[in-house]
DNA sequence: GTCTGCTGTGGAAACGATTACAAAGACGAC
DNA sequence: GTCGTCTTTGTAATCGTTTCCACAGCAGAC
């Protein structure tokens, strides 16, 4: 049925051998080069890659395994991983995880049944804990979030900083009542706790956090909530958010409740999305450099597939905070 | 190095054979096959997907090749998919061509090599005019795009109609001076402008449509033209555009400009992404059912994948109209 | 003329699984 | 006791490549 090596060697009167080497790279006369070459046009011959691997032992495949590719920030990062991985004329296979520990852990588990020369890897606060258990025989590069052992390559934003530079900008503003919100499953919300809530004690103010699931509907009850108890809670005049969506929930909000931003609520968040700055007066954001994230990521990989046995190395990026009128000085925003 | 199926078989002293048959079906006593998922636990096996392919001619791999991951659409269509593979344990390729045929070409290329179980494919206008001489050996169903000839099942949004509903909501609102924005790389763009085109006659009022390349920055260049010629063009004072990253783009132009939505200008667009309900009055789309696509287009898959030779199907969907203030009556939105 | 080395080629052994086939044992039916 | 049937197991062929090895031919050095 389908033409096989076989067949074009007939074909072409060669050996299989001929037309390997014609097809990769081996000593081979321009006589039987061009006799190879007719027979495989002329038989539409396409080699079948598992034989290739199989026999290889090399997969030229990269697996990348992200929470979810709805997220922005893991869509420009799998461009730059794809577009590096075709340079150098790799495969990739893309798997989400939806943050949940057993599509991960089945993830993982096909990425050595597929024998991937090498896996970019964004994993949940779960699976990060027991990934040294994991027995992982190909290199992995963790992206977004890291542990805090060395164990492997990683990339990822200065979250610390990055939270101060937003709780910074809105004390410089002028607010005072600074709420944070979180996502509940990643490392990342973690950290970025971590920058807000010393920021928050450096500039002399009480921190107010809340974790809720990355959704938006979540952060949009979160909201809703300081609204409804109205005297039992202390209702914060700015929000810091820890993601895109959670942002979203909070516009959401905002909007539902008639809440003006940033007059009733000053407003910033993670990953500088194409709607951030169509919506309301434009959200204050931290940009993320995610094209330079994924190259970073490529290249970590590419190196240790190098040098197997080099110390593991941490790449930490700063973003850049993009101001808009979501968090516009506070007396002005009064009047 | 990594252990194979031999090593299994020694460990648990028993065949090759028998390893295979516990770990796929076949019967087996429940003695051996005890000590063999033992020996499987104790060494850590994984099957080498290549070999298991190789042998077995059956790769349980579909392919999804669409030209941007990034546009909403097909992000929601590619998790549709991913779900269905994964619930008849197969596993997906995600390929995305940036509307680039030669990319595609590679792309059709690689699905071959791969000889993937089947394909779901949403060709730019250039590659589904040549797809019946690729020579795929394998199904295809077209996704959101779909020629006239019935080479492939496809499904599709009936994309005259929803063009055809906006049309008629802009006028109903009061709207006369009706422009239409359309990409020039796509069948949808075509149909959609068909239905417009059509609509438009139908209700006495003058076509007037604009091909630009399906960027942000290209609908926001054409909306400046409208407003920098002044007196030569007949600003119109509503715009139907046919997809929402040319949508985004005219929200830039008009709060680069200062056009108010929709007194200036109202707006209808496709696609119910969560921003658009968040932009200024809330934008007015068609909601594409992007999950229900990805299930029928799975589903026409594997049906053809049982009955190879049965006649080819169009499967049509009807999306439905959104209404938000960008499209507010034409009276209203002058006082 | 022999020896060495280099180039181009084919034969055949892998790679790691599945599966056709054969064999061995168990069990009833006669 | 013999025969057929059914179940469980092992042996070996096979999938389509790459690659190791052998070898033929030829050129140059001695």
């Amino acid at each position: 049925m389908t033409v096989s090596i076989k067949d074009v060697a007939l074909k072409a009167g060669v050996s299989v051998a001929t037309v390997s080497r014609v097809l990769g790279s081996g000593p081979v006369s321009d006589a039987l080069r061009a006799r190879v070459e007719e027979a495989v046009a002329a038989t539409g011959y396409r080699p079948n890659l598992s034989a290739r691997r199989l026999r290889s032992q090399h997969s030229q495949t990269i697996g990348l395994i992200v929470s979810d590719i709805r997220n922005p920030f893991f869509t420009a990062v799998s461009r730059a991983v794809e577009d590096a991985a075709f340079q150098a004329g790799m495969r990739v296979i893309l798997c989400n995880t939806d943050e949940n520990p057993d599509r991960e852990a089945m993830y993982l588990r096909l990425m050595q049944e597929e024998r991937v020369t090498g896996l970019i890897f964004a994993p949940t606060r779960t699976t990060l804990g027991r990934l040294d258990r994991a027995g992982l025989d190909f290199p992995v590069v963790l992206i977004d979030r890291s542990g805090p052992s060395g164990l492997y390559d990683s990339v990822v934003l200065d979250n610390q900083q990055a939270a101060a530079a937003l709780v910074g900008h809105l004390h410089a503003q002028g607010y005072r009542r600074i709420a944070g919100l979180f996502g509940n499953t990643s490392t990342t919300a973690v950290e970025r706790h971590g920058g807000y809530h010393a920021a928050m004690i450096e500039h002399g103010l009480t921190p107010d956090a809340r974790f809720v699931p990355p959704y938006a509907e979540a952060a949009e009850a979160e909201v809703a909530g300081w609204l409804a108890d109205g005297s039992s809670v202390v209702r914060p005049d700015a929000v810091m958010v820890s993601n895109s969506l959670l942002l979203m929930g909070v516009v959401k909000a905002a909007r539902k409740h008639g809440l003006s931003i940033p007059g009733d609520l000053a407003l910033a968040g993670f990953d500088n999305e194409a709607w951030t700055e169509l919506v309301g007066p434009g959200l204050t954001v931290i940009e993320q450099p995610v094209h330079e994230i994924g190259c970073a990521a490529m290249n970590l990989l590419f190196e240790r597939l190098d040098v197997p046995d080099r110390p593991t190395r941490k790449v930490v990026l700063s973003g850049t905070c993009v101001v808009r009128g979501s968090t516009a000085p506070w007396e002005a925003s009064r009047v």
